[in-house]
DNA sequence: GACACATGGGAGAGCGCTCTCCGAAACCTT
DNA sequence: AAGGTTTCGGAGAGCGCTCTCCCATGTGTC
């Protein structure tokens, strides 16, 4: 028997005589075969399996990465997707420099098919340099101008919206902002959304401070908010931990929450959950964001076609007790 | 200039003129060309990646893993030992039987030149099926019997025997055990290492009540010791968690710790530090544990001979204020 | 019963590298 | 200067698959 007639069975296609099938897989389970994929995709152009990359370009993250639930979230959304479709999932962690280079040397010479990247830093260079090389990529969030490439991402602005709206429908006129770093694109719709929504509804301009993701900033943030205008009765913040911050600086100085000011975070994370009180805050469906990210490039490799869709999520308030 | 040339720049073999080299390195870096991985794997029958492969038998556990920071710490000591040698880390995650058999599969096709296993359940069938598919394979913890390949594990008698000696210097001469399943061979070890060194010192019949790993069936278990014999005046529990269920227990029933109950944990996970009161416990040295296991299988890797080798660490007390 | 047509399965090219040969050229040595 | 020795680089096989031909059968039609 031939090999072309091995191949047919193995890959399921045109006809093979089922006696004949028989025999082949019967052949190969007794002798345990298993075809070298190498070989394989060196004429199918087709490894069978697609890189997860969790990339930071700050120091040391795998801390980070393994006690920041979000991550887990992402691989459960992902990996259903892919293994329904007996796509082998790999999951790479670019912590460094010279991480990221062997990582992108990796699958430049054809690691994976393709690869689903969760930047945590707005100016991480590794999505660029992916579809630079022209490896199909889907970003979770939406890519720096200048690198096109599918994504998902949230509507940022919606969800600065939603916390304007119940902020201002519990009666808040004097609300403030601890805002992200410039930079970042998602940052910037937060801030804007919220201040566009308030305008809307009259207020007047909203006094804004920024931090940089962490809780300690966030407190500072809110110091600096306290010390420009103490009558303000209501924080939007750009993330859960700058909330947590805010809420912080509150505490310490005595002033209640949500009774005095109400605090509104962003995200949704178990610092939500856990914290004191329980945030007020805007959720992203991660989960489905990452499915959704793993079925965009799956339909893009499908189709062969160089452009990817993207997809943008809508948030939801979740009411807790700071506001 | 033939393909053979410039095979031998890019793998840096054999003698080629400075010139040529130069040339041939320009070219490679206007073109950006990158070699094929998969024509190159076939014929070296290297891929130039390890798998590091976190597993479980259980259900969904990807909330487990990133959460714990137990793996950050594996994946932390993996990592600056498998770049050092330019071979790709690729984390894999097995979590379900479809997943395992799917993981397998890639990699008995080739999809890595060698496996780092952790597993989480003692009766994950995982390794035996690598070793069994003929991949060069490293354990976290000693394999089950009948499975031979490298591992690296602590010493767990040595380390029982820290946490009965620390309570006999203590005072403690009426100490129990709130031990794991008896199919654990590391389980087993703490145990008996523990009875042993107690033995030695002229101690009678220690009470031995069994968990299950989790801070819940630690505290039943402490309950039932405590039902059998309420003059304990010293508990040894097998991991971190079930050592913070029998405070829990002691808590609840008014029993002072460390005054009238001693409790020594294990791990030294995260959960030690946090626990109310701070735990006394066992440390295993996870991150040298690790790069120690990715040197194994390099070691093996180079070598080409069929056998690896294993490493046994010794533990250390850390004495905080549970006893 | 002769033809067209569908169907099963073999032969063989070729995917893009590596690496062993081997010939040509440069360099010593006596 | 003639031979030996080393150095450099080309030719070409072959890694283990997939997939396109193409021929040998089997099936249907008038």
């Amino acid at each position: 028997m031939s090999r072309a007639t091995v191949s047919r069975v193995v890959n399921g296609v045109r006809n093979v005589a089922p006696g004949i099938q028989e025999a082949v897989r019967e052949a190969i389970a007794r002798t345990g075969y298993a075809p070298n994929q190498a070989a394989r995709s060196l004429v199918t152009r087709r490894t069978g399996a697609v890189a997860l990359v969790l990339s930071a370009t700050g120091g040391s993250f795998t801390a980070r990465l393994f006690s920041d639930p979000f991550f887990g979230r992402v691989v459960d959304g992902v990996l259903p997707v892919l293994r329904e479709r007996a796509v082998q999932p790999v999951l790479l962690v670019s912590e460094s420099e010279p991480a990221r280079l062997q990582l992108v040397d990796y699958l430049r010479r054809g690691g994976a098919d393709g690869a689903l990247v969760v930047p945590l830093d707005e100016d991480d260079p590794l999505p660029g340099m992916l579809v630079a090389a022209g490896l199909p990529t889907v970003l979770f969030g939406r890519p720096r101008p200048g690198v096109r490439c599918g994504w998902v991402d949230l509507d940022n602005a919606a969800g600065a919206r939603l916390a304007a709206e119940h902020l201002w429908a519990a009666g808040r006129r004097r609300p403030a902002v601890v805002a992200a770093p410039e930079s970042a694109p998602a940052a910037r719709e937060r801030l804007d959304g919220f201040t566009a929504a308030l305008a809307a509804r009259g207020a007047v301009a909203v006094p804004v401070e920024r931090g940089r993701y962490t809780e300690e900033s966030g407190r500072d943030a809110m110091a600096r908010l306290w010390a420009r205008d103490p009558g303000i009765d209501a924080v939007f913040a750009a993330n859960d931990l700058m909330a947590r911050g805010a809420c912080r600086f509150l505490a310490e100085r005595g002033v209640a929450v949500p009774e005095a000011v109400a605090v509104v975070g962003f995200d949704d994370s178990t610092a939500a959950r856990d914290a004191a009180p329980p945030l007020t805050t805007v959720r992203q469906p991660v989960e489905e964001m990452a499915s959704a990210m793993a079925r965009l490039l799956l339909a893009r490799l499908d189709a062969g076609t160089p452009r990817t869709g993207s997809r943008l999520f809508e948030p939801v308030l979740v009411v807790r007790e700071s506001a």
